[in-house]
DNA sequence: GGCTAATCGTTGCATACGCAACGATCCAGC
DNA sequence: GCTGGATCGTTGCGTATGCAACGATTAGCC
């Protein structure tokens, strides 16, 4: 059983890749006191721009106890901003000043790790099939 | 700079398919107690036979402090054993009873967990390939 | 042989992740 | 209008991950 885990198991061998991959982005954003994590979480909260987390989780497929902690950290941080919304059991997220200027600051870094991971990958286009096919709603 | 991340950023891509297939896999295996990731580091000391952790970093590229981590859980669990090494900073790895047990009964989840992410993949063979490119030492 | 640099694994700290249980709020049906 | 079930976000707990700093040991060089 060993060597089936070992020759086949694709949980292992996704979770390898997004070691490897996640370390070069968090090496090449970290001058800038964000993690890729965090950038993509902020990068959704500016596209989508008023969203409660519920909102939210369509995109990202995280549950929910990990986004309310993952967004804690960066209202701390005064990279998003919380607002009222109707219901009054949720709350509106928005992108706060230093949150816009980390996503200008960040463009030439971001661009060095996502030319180096497409380099790695042989291209983006098979990660982007995958990436659609387990959540339709990421562009393709 | 959003809008960018969203549309293209491979680190958010791997890091999402990594939740949802390590999500199956562990939910598959909860009844047997154990997690996606320990019975990749299981079956890879079944595998090698007798290793010590940096032995095994080339096939996980996971951290020494993880690994060291993930490890000590696992002799915790008896599913590993520890035995002197000749170079005494490290130690062997090998696996206990209670691991060969695992991996036994671990059989027909394991299997169905992996027939689902294939599916859900459209095939293993584009995960193999770029996990390959990741680290050759993964088998394609 | 003895010093120095490299290697090995562990620990403190912080983020990332998910399950289960929870309190607050909302809503459907009466 | 009220009430019971659904939905929303948070918290306790445990695993997964990596960086930096560390002590112990080894190996290379003189």
């Amino acid at each position: 059983m060993a060597s089936r885990v070992i020759h086949h198991c694709l949980a292992g061998r996704v979770r390898q890749i997004s070691r490897v991959v996640t370390a070069r982005y968090d090496e090449e954003l970290r001058p800038l006191g964000i993690t890729a994590n965090q950038l993509t979480i902020l990068s959704a909260v500016a596209v989508l721009e008023e969203v409660t987390p519920t909102d939210l989780q369509p995109y990202l497929l995280m549950e929910t106890s990990t986004l309310s902690r993952n967004v804690a950290r960066m209202v701390e941080n005064r990279w998003l901003a919380t607002m009222p919304a109707d219901d009054r059991r949720s709350h509106l997220l928005v992108v706060a000043p230093e949150g816009r200027r980390i996503l200008e600051a960040v463009e030439p870094r971001w661009e060095a790790a996502h030319a180096w991971a497409t380099e790695l990958l042989g291209g983006s286009d098979a990660v982007r099939e995958l990436a659609h096919r387990v959540n339709p709603n990421v562009p393709r």
